[in-house]
DNA sequence: CCGTTTAATATGAAATTTCATATAAAGCGG
DNA sequence: CCGCTTTATATGAAATTTCATATTAAACGG
């Protein structure tokens, strides 16, 4: 008399949804991680941003964006917010112009590397509770998803 | 010159962290559904609550903000804007006071049972860009992953 | 070199989201 | 029944996010 899902979340629409599957997985995973960010005083995007120049120092902001997996002007203003923190520096970029090129301050470049690694560490231990087979499969089978989508968006 | 994600978007961390790989399959996966729910009006959030209303008509918030992946203040709004679009309604549960049980509408039935159906139709577009065996395989997989999840969150 | 188009980033107002807290109803021990 | 604790939802101010558009630089055709 409470639907489907009140005794059985699987039941239903929504629990079996792929969507719903992918989104409640990875809002989870990452809330584990984030919490642990956020003791560091980093908010998700800004853990984004710092993971994505600690692969690559010197990104611009639209590229940033993209990785980060938000809007550009969204990502204009974190940018702010963090170089205001001391934990990234903008510079033009000398051969263009329109491009600002977004670099790790010493202290971003710590902060980067120690959360980088704590990201490891928690990686493992998401998928360390998943059959060594499974764990073998999911990145493999999410990157093929990706590409999928990527495609239709072109 | 540019960072490893310049020429291969793959190498470095980020590329293939397991939390970005969910994160940025959730986000494109959704985004192509949710360009389609917009045209209907309906943005991601009331998407979501028309999806468990869907599944189970008359939950509460809390519950209904659980399966949304939502906080419950931020439930609470949403619920007030569709009931103000007509396409849900607030009871008082006769048995206990607090809880706000929330209904669908005639219109909100019919507009949740369209979106419900294209959202299968749209799942079953992505599964086909996989082989049939990771298809099989990938929401099986996320259950898993899930269960681990929520243990750990207890 | 000029005018036009495109690309990269910034900005500001409006809307949403978060955070802390308020309200109000149950539940519970005595 | 009374006070105390817990549960469910609401509310309001502050912060963030979105959306549309502005700004500035490059690119390009003539």
């Amino acid at each position: 008399m409470d639907g489907p899902q009140a005794s059985d979340p699987e039941a239903g629409f929504v629990g079996s949804y792929l969507l719903y599957l992918l989104a409640s997985v990875s809002e989870r995973a990452s809330a584990e991680f984030h919490a642990h960010a956020r003791n560091q005083g980093v908010r998700m995007p800004e853990w984004r941003v710092l993971a994505c120049l600690h692969d690559g120092d010197g990104a611009m902001i639209t590229r940033l964006a993209q990785f980060a997996l938000m809007e550009q002007s969204r990502l204009t203003k974190i940018v702010d917010q963090m170089a205001a923190r001391g934990l990234v520096t903008r510079r033009a970029d000398p051969r263009d112009g329109r491009r600002v090129r977004v670099h790790l301050t010493a202290a971003g470049r710590r902060l980067a590397a120690q959360l980088t690694a704590d990201a490891r560490a928690h990686e493992a231990r998401i998928l360390d509770r998943l059959d060594p087979d499974d764990a073998a499969r999911i990145k493999p089978i999410l990157k093929k998803l990706l590409a999928g989508l990527k495609e239709g968006a072109e």
